[in-house]
DNA sequence: CGTGTAAGGAATTCTGACACG
DNA sequence: CGTGTAAGGAATTCTGACACG
């Protein structure tokens, strides 16, 4: 919706952004940690959530944990996300509690 | 500074958010209506700014409007926008209004 | 496991020019 | 003036694999 989630950069401008490697980056996306637009033509696009997405999982990576570890947790945040919008949910419905 | 202002799109992907063809693009650029940034290789990189931009610049070209025209109203936007900046400085400066 | 690299090919972009109007 | 297009070349990206550890 915002800037912030478009995908629209490349991978070389993600890996000046980052200081990634490419070979880095796409190694993250093969581990399932990100997941990049692509064009017809099979050029992977990025938004900058994406940027800041990577730059937290090479901090993950550098203080030794495993990208299994790491996809584990991303699993755990948004299910957190996911269950805390379904109680906000009944509550405004229930009490139409706004905002 | 804001993700709205970094150059980091490629012409082919400021084309398709914009619905314009490169050569226009690259024409308003000739005509020095918009500014990208460039890579070492010379592949020019553009910011959501200049995306709103060239929309803008694409809809004054469909109305008729030179791109000499756009210019000069662009210069004068500029102007204003600097003006303001200084009389606002001067009021903070002997009157300290803040903000 | 995480990352570098050389390989070959495909997609993307660049410039300068000709065309039309 | 504003835009399309074909041309030739350069920069960018892609995949699959081998290497190291």
């Amino acid at each position: 919706m915002s800037y912030k989630d478009r995908k629209v950069i490349n991978i070389g401008m993600v890996s000046e952004l980052t200081g990634l490697s490419v070979r880095q980056i796409r190694y993250y996306e093969e581990r399932k940690l990100i997941f990049p637009n692509r064009t017809e033509g099979g050029t992977r696009k990025y938004s900058f959530s994406d940027v800041e997405k990577l730059i937290d999982i090479a901090n993950q990576i550098e203080d030794g944990m495993q990208s299994s570890e790491i996809k584990k947790m991303q699993k755990r945040k948004s299910d957190r996300k996911v269950r805390d919008e379904m109680i906000r949910g009944q509550l405004n419905a229930v009490f139409g509690i706004r905002k």
